[in-house]
DNA sequence: GTGAAATGTTTTGGGAATCAAACACTACGC
DNA sequence: GCGTAGTGTTTGATTCCCAAAACATTTCAC
């Protein structure tokens, strides 16, 4: 009946309920709290709750069944997580124990594209043994080596994203163009648009365009930020 | 002072103020509630409780700007957002829009571990040019193949994660042996250990353990569930 | 300057998720 | 059978997040 979608919490109820109601003991109370670490009295509430949301046949003290609904929901939950914890273990590596709490918080914030394109990249490296190999080695060498927090040159800032000036290592009278139109550290930058050939380039900075030489972008460094443009 | 923890919804608040107030507006109640899509009263009581945790510098009517040291959290939140949206876009070819919000989405579960991995797949990407290239044309040629929800032969289940038997493909002694000890389609199983030469294979099923080979393990069809044993 | 339009705030109320403590039920040993 | 230990539920309160509507302030056109 109602398509409304679920709460991350109510995701993880179902997910949960599901994967005790394998086990011989069934899926009860207690067990349910101490899988989400959160104390039995929420997980009563929590039930009757999904009861009334039709989720799960429930009486008080009495067992917990998913409805089939229900349980294609947390079949798809637990696919989404189980997709994820692989991912992050087998190509990226993270070490078992993170990867399930990582799994478990971004299995409510995935979608289906995104796990496709996960499983195939998996596949992929597992087609390319050699390669598979290089990138084991290069990330078992690798250590703490980058933050995240992109910079980089005006010229290599993709289309539609926004980032902030950092510097402008300009002379000339270009760089008295760039300062009249805004372009100086702190402002708000984007690239609207690039020529067939790469160059020139359209800018887009505190509600003005311009256009410039990637030659010239190359020289104002700026940070990247969330939000497209 | 305090190191507790940002709730997703400050870290939200605080990147989207980082974002405005780089823009000649600066950030205005009316316009963070437009980026976060709430209404404009409970952007009111956000910042209230934000100045109350002394994130930022507020009068009512006046303007908003960060303290330093939340300038800091939400530079941080900023930098887990590209990051991941680079990640999404350039690695995984998802389409902006979706990365967009993939990336708001995971960026408050995600930890620095996963990002750095991240990052050093695109470098590693970019470094094997020829392969970067078959990666995205396979990327671009298979479309909307594999959902997630993982099923494999036993043989291929990782050690330490659970799955739940489907089928059993066995006859003779063995399979009585199977039924005896509860390998049944519907019971959770998990590989226990792997023996060095990868045959035979120990398993647990229903609190037993017992061992088979690999060549019998493929016959089990499973399907991986969350959560390892 | 002044008043209407735009913008921002407070008040009021509600839903979701949680806990602690008091209370109810079940099951098992004897 | 019966009582107690273990398990589950209810109650009452808190915190967080949100919205609608009433109210306040600022801004801008004239």
């Amino acid at each position: 009946m109602k398509v409304e979608r679920l709460s991350s919490k109510t995701e993880d109820y179902l997910e949960t309920i599901l994967q005790l109601s394998e086990t011989p003991r069934g899926a009860r109370t207690g067990d349910i709290a101490d899988a989400l670490k959160v104390q039995p009295s929420t997980v009563s509430a929590a039930l009757k709750s999904l009861k009334d949301q039709g989720l799960l046949h429930y009486e008080p003290y009495g067992a917990v069944t998913l409805t089939p609904e229900a349980r294609r929901l947390a079949e798809d939950v637990a696919g989404r997580h189980v997709a994820l914890r692989r991912f992050l273990t087998e190509i990226l590596g993270i070490p078992p124990e993170e990867a399930e709490v990582v799994a478990c918080g971004m299995e409510h914030e995935t979608t289906p594209l995104v796990l496709e394109r996960m499983a195939l990249l998996g596949d992929f490296l597992k087609d390319h043994s050699q390669l598979r190999t290089a990138w084991e080695a290069k990330r078992a060498t690798a250590r703490g080596l980058r933050a995240p927090g992109v910079e980089s040159g005006l010229d290599e800032l993709p289309k539609g994203i926004r980032a902030v000036v950092l510097s402008v290592d300009v002379q000339g009278p270009l760089r008295k163009r760039l300062v009249e139109m805004g372009v100086t550290p702190g402002a708000l930058i984007a690239v609207e648009r690039v020529a067939p050939l790469g160059d020139p380039i359209a800018v887009e900075v505190r509600g003005y365009r311009l256009s410039m030489r990637k030659a010239e972008a190359a020289r104002i460094r700026v940070k990247w930020r969330p939000g497209l443009i």
